[in-house]
DNA sequence: TGCACTTTTCATTTTTTTTTGAAAAGTTTG
DNA sequence: CAAACTTTTCAAAAAAAAATGAAAAGTGCA
């Protein structure tokens, strides 16, 4: 079968390469806490130079369709990932977006940020709770602590997309 | 016995604010990928007035002995709590550093600038294999990509630390 | 439309991480 | 210094997360 030929012949190609290159991705999705078929399908397309398809992938790196399925579609969420149209195949062809930063601008703006908004809700409604039972002495610790939270969530909604911005040039 | 009479009745004193307090933590610890039990230790210590001894707390949030020491070895590790004195008392007494962000200032410090590091040494070694056998028609898309990690990774290695400082004020 | 192929979903299995609990190590003080 | 107490360590258990694989859903072309 044809695919399976390419993907022998690159692999004879650049073997010792592609697997530094995926271990290095994957532990740098590991600080996202992404798993790693997450950071190992993103390795092996950062450096293909053609598109991939499902299978190339999963069989590159013997991992199930199903893992690399959910894989493709963690990546796609993290715009890490294009769709590339071949011509005269059916499937759907992968290539890695160029700009691994980019990633992880997205990561905070889908993954972090969202926190930080439940975070700043979940604040509030303690709040509540504080204001309604004051009776207790130590009303004003808990008070003057809740302020802090409250300025450091102010912070990270300021900073983190100021980061992300950056991250995206 | 005094302690757990204590725990009671601070538990009665504000048990809803303190399970709302201690979700926070847990949910904010677990962005940062660390367990539950170390959000739940945090938590504790950080609505507490006084400082609680290990055994407080492990009786407060119904966790072992085992999982307590280790929670606040990794809590002391990231400077997030203080370790105090109490006369006549021979346990040792933790107490919330109050300023949440040095935790995430030292978490970047400590568990993100490492990993960047070795990235770095990473990119270098597949640099050197890529020379050697620059045979291959395609190396100079390697050569390209690789610039591209390598700029990544600069910019990482200026952006977090300042990211860390500006935490820390 | 129906068939062949591709992708997704999800219950189950496997792997990894976290917690437990008991034994070992470490401390303090009488 | 030894007994009583406190903390740490670590093998085993429990819980959580990720991967598998087969069935269901989706796609497109003949």
């Amino acid at each position: 079968m044809q695919i399976q030929k390419n993907a022998v012949k690159d692999i004879a190609l650049h073997d010792e390469l592609e697997i530094e290159a995926i271990d290095f991705f994957v532990r740098m999705m590991s600080i996202l806490g992404l798993p790693r078929s997450i950071g190992e399908i993103y390795g092996v397309l950062y450096f293909s130079e053609d598109p991939l398809s499902m299978d190339d992938i999963s069989s590159r790196l013997k991992i199930s369709m199903g893992s690399t399925s959910q894989g493709l579609k963690t990546l796609r969420s993290l715009k890490a990932i294009r769709t590339t149209y071949i011509q005269g195949d059916r499937r759907d062809h992968y290539s890695a977006e160029s700009e691994f930063r980019r990633l992880f601008s997205n990561f905070i703006k889908e993954d972090i940020l969202p926190h930080l908004d439940s975070a700043t809700e979940r604040i509030s409604h303690m709040e509540e709770h504080i204001s309604k039972k004051s009776s207790s002495s130590n009303s004003e610790f808990y008070t003057t602590r809740l302020e802090k939270l409250k300025r450091l969530t102010k912070a990270g909604k300021k900073l983190l997309p100021a980061l992300a911005g950056l991250l995206k040039l």
